[in-house]
DNA sequence: TTAAATTTGACACTTTAAGTCAACATAAAA
DNA sequence: TTTTATGTTGACTTAAAGTGTCAAATTTAA
């Protein structure tokens, strides 16, 4: 299993950009990018949409990778985190049902 | 649908204790309390497991309503985030399922 | 052994979270 | 009406997390 970081290195290599290039193009430090491929800083959902657009590829599958490794972050070491997303799945299906015509 | 701190507000009533009391018993400022039941601050995991205590209530359901607000208010506008909720899902079932070990 | 590419670490800045306190508003009791 | 109890509000402080910048160090390849 890749995270979101490993997939956007991938993506930057098939594309032929070296880590400076890449981050030049994208206009952020190139340490970030390192970092962030590595998994050693956060990522962002801005720097994904920039690479994204960059590696000319689809966004949504890195974003919805990206959102779950954020969401199990935050429930890896809770007893009851996997209850708590079954609740919380729930929720949002039940507001998007009841709630389209906002 | 009534929210955690609703949900603590409701308990601390049924305990016949006023605010102040509850937050000195908890050892907490009273500002916080009343703002946390209301929903002006976040909660956090050690006022719910004190406050639970305090209550002679099992903090269970709590906790997981808490974790599940957490997440879904991380994911609120995000268009894929139930898509998100079902690969985390997935990844800690797998991770429980195969590291139980540990 | 140069040169290119990547990684690392120190530092600064900003934002968010969390705690403290006093003052305010309101309603019930004296 | 004045006191008292209760809950609310806002200003301020401190601590932690997130972000950005840069230069030096390390690794890899020519």
């Amino acid at each position: 299993m890749s995270t979101t970081g490993q997939r956007l290195r991938e993506l930057r290599e098939n594309s032929g950009l070296t880590l400076r290039k890449a981050a030049m193009k994208a206009d952020i430090d190139v340490a970030i990018l390192s970092k962030m491929e590595r998994g050693e800083r956060k990522l962002t959902k801005e720097l994904i949409l920039k690479l994204a657009a960059l590696y000319k590829t689809k966004s949504d599958s890195l974003i919805v990778d990206f959102l779950s490794e954020k969401v199990i972050y935050e429930l890896k070491d809770e007893e009851f985190g996997l209850e708590a997303l079954k609740v919380a799945e729930k929720q949002i299906k039940y507001f998007r049902t009841n709630t389209k015509s906002q």
